[in-house]
DNA sequence: TGGCGATGTCAACACTTGTTGGCCTACACT
DNA sequence: AGTGTAGGCCAACAAGTGTTGACATCGCCA
């Protein structure tokens, strides 16, 4: 029994984080207000101060979140750029947190905090696991592409990028992570 | 003679917009205030009114940009990829109008159709003088491992991407870049 | 010197924002 | 049935925003 006492609170509680997902991915943090958000989820302002105290800490609860990077192990080395690269966008669509986030991370400090320690602690692990040497650098330089795929693709919208079919973006990119992965810089 | 009469309030116009891309470049859009900005400038908010009407014109001036890329013509084909990333690296350097552009185009439009633009009509020649096929996915390509440099070094602030040197960031980015231009995806 | 446009300041406007406190209502428990 | 409490709404506050118009002052030209 993981849920004690659902309360009635739960579903109001939801509902504010789905819609400030929503906003805080649409607009960035400062162009999100309470009120919008209040509305989307059709109840007053108030709550949302009620249940989450200020702004900074509704946008904190919102954009929990957490890449799901696959198990590396049991992958063939010479595999793994391409793996996550597919991974990776398919993880970008169907979620709005990390859009949140991202938007949010231009202008907000805490936002921008956390998405370094999404970086830090979770593709590092995953990069120490293929790679021996100069794992932090190979973990930013993947930061780079990645996150340059989602900033062009989904905030900017550069035409011919959101044109790209999954499968032909992976093609792509997959070599680039794999030459941050694996190799060296000559 | 180029320039005909220089009036005195040249030079209040231009220590404006300094200003005021200092204050885009740092804060975004919404939250660099017109108030802001003229105090920067020693001078009252009003007058930034009068001189460029509103905040969006203001901000349309003010992010007047031009990548200068260099005459790739000349070029061995080869090293074209490695040229152009110290180039782009270069010019991120010394310049706040470009981080300005970043930052607003998270939440202004018209910040992302300029962006758009600028990647369209200044990148998108280059790389048809280099590759003559699939000049657009290419070009889309680039601006995003370009793009995520500049998100991850100067707005995320990562830890190894800032850490790189010039030359290292160099050293890695050039081979992709050289991919995206006259490479194939598989 | 007189005047007049350019340059600049001051104070206020209408509006939106995050945030607060008081009040109402419905439900669960005794 | 009565009552306490959680869930919810309403109205308002203080602060900050872009923006405007009236007023002062400087500097040039007749």
């Amino acid at each position: 029994m993981t849920t004690a006492k659902p309360r009635r609170s739960d579903a109001t509680k939801e509902a504010i984080l789905v819609a400030a997902r929503e906003r805080f991915a649409e607009d960035g943090y400062e162009r999100a207000t309470i009120r919008a958000i209040a509305a989307d989820a059709g109840i007053d302002p108030s709550m949302v101060m009620r249940y989450f105290g200020n702004k900074e800490k509704l946008f904190a609860a919102a954009a929990e979140f957490d890449l799901r990077l696959p198990d590396v192990a049991g992958m063939a080395r010479e595999e793994v750029g391409r793996r996550l690269a597919g991974h990776v966008v398919d993880r970008w669509d169907g979620d709005e947190t990390l859009m949140a986030l991202l938007r949010a991370a231009v202008t907000n400090a805490a936002a921008v905090e956390r998405m370094r320690k999404i970086f830090a602690t979770q593709l590092g692990p995953v990069v120490a696991a293929i790679a021996p040497d100069r794992v932090g650098t190979r973990a930013g330089l993947i930061a780079t592409q990645v996150l340059g795929i989602a900033f062009t693709r989904y905030v900017l919208r550069l035409p011919p990028v959101v044109a790209m079919e999954r499968d032909e973006l992976v093609e792509w990119i997959g070599p680039t992570l794999q030459r941050y992965l694996t190799g060296t810089p000559d």
